[in-house]
RNA sequence: CGCGGGAUGGAGCAGUCUGGAAGCUCGUCGGGCUCAUAACCCGAAGGUCAUAGGUUCAAAUCCUAUUCCCGCAA
């Protein structure tokens, strides 16, 4: 089939990857424009401009897909079929329309729960046991199209947000590679959504990971898992961000202000939220790598009480 | 040229401003104490102070360039 792929980050490389892998002639790579990012505003390519380099393929990175030239554009590359994943650009009606396979779109969630466009970092933030991904059929609402394939990943009791978004990324190439077999064999199963289950989740931003001591150590350790490795939950320290990579729900039996370092010794430094204490375990302040509690303790002394 | 922090025995740090013997808390190894220990006591090994130049009688420390790591912003 000849194919245009749509798609960004590096959840979209993995699909990419596959679909070449089995074959399909990738006739064109759309991915949204390099933009200065980092340390020095270097300008990087999008991961899937980069996979799509590696492999010879042509790439286009319109502003704005759906303006008129953009669409005819893609118009003259006749696809049979254009595949999406966390591509970022909504695409319309013209494009939608356009191959006769249709688009379809791979997403990290179980459709219709998560619409939007962070589903992997909340499924793990509201203590999910279960998510997946999901092929659907692109319609003109964000996510909302009708469903060609699912598949559910159970969450591991320390999944983060990086480990879940590798395992989706993996699970969603597979499942795109066989739902596009499907389609083209004209055996595919199209399932219109249960609009009353559905749920929309936004972007996360650096804001979310501000960690807010009174809620409950449960809701703090989830925060933390599913920030991590972006956009990370912290804290502040002595006027100092102090990011928190890996934290556990403890036990301790004096209560205290929510904040309060109620327990530090030679490797443990507890801290009590509004409902129980958490123990950081891993940290990393800020201008400094990240470490183990232990590590973080020899070299900068906290005192038992401080609240922060 | 977006803003800023950092590189010192195996780990985490102090020392740099105000040049002048390499230090702290741990870890490791050996010994001791103890019913015992992650506790305590004694001792030891281990460092081209990121790299390359420069200033100086003397540089971890001052000057110049380079490399690498990290936080913020985008």
């Amino acid at each position: 089939m000849r194919v245009i792929f749509m798609g960004t980050p590096d959840f979209a490389v993995q699909t990419l990857e596959k679909i070449i892998a089995c074959g399909h002639e990738v006739v064109l790579v759309v991915t949204q424009p390099d933009k200065p990012k980092g340390r020095g505003n270097v300008v990087q390519f999008p991961p899937v401009k980069e996979t799509a380099l590696v492999h010879g393929l042509e790439v286009y990175q319109p502003k704005r897909v759906r303006e008129e030239e953009c669409v005819e554009y893609l118009r003259g590359y006749q696809p049979d079929m254009i595949v999406v994943a966390a591509f970022g650009q909504i695409l319309p009606k013209e494009i939608l329309e356009m191959p006769q396979y249709g688009c379809i779109n791979v997403h990290a969630s179980l459709l219709p729960k998560y619409r939007g466009a962070a589903p992997i970092q909340w499924a793990v933030i509201n203590g999910d046991k279960v998510s997946g991904v999901t092929i659907q059929r692109m319609a003109l609402g964000i996510d909302t199209g009708d469903i060609i394939g699912k598949v559910e990943i159970e969450l591991a009791a320390d999944e983060t947000g990086g480990s879940l978004f590798d395992r989706l990324a993996i699970a969603g190439a597979d499942l795109c590679v066989s739902v596009m077999d499907k389609i083209k064999a004209g055996t595919a199963e199209y399932i219109a959504q249960d609009e009353t289950e559905a749920t929309h989740v936004g972007m996360i931003n650096k804001q979310l990971g501000n960690i807010n001591w009174e809620l409950d150590a449960v809701s703090i350790e989830r925060l933390v898992r599913g920030l991590n490795p972006w956009p990370s939950a912290y804290t502040k320290l002595n006027g100092k961000t102090l990011k928190i990579w890996q934290a556990a729900v403890v036990t301790g039996d004096e209560p205290a202000r929510a904040g309060t370092m109620i327990k530090v010794t030679r490797d443990e430094l507890w801290v009590q939220t509004g409902n129980g204490q958490l123990a950081l375990l891993e940290v990393q302040l800020e201008g400094k790598k990240r470490m183990a509690i232990a590590d973080f303790l020899r070299g900068y002394p906290v005192t038992e009480g401080t609240i922060i």
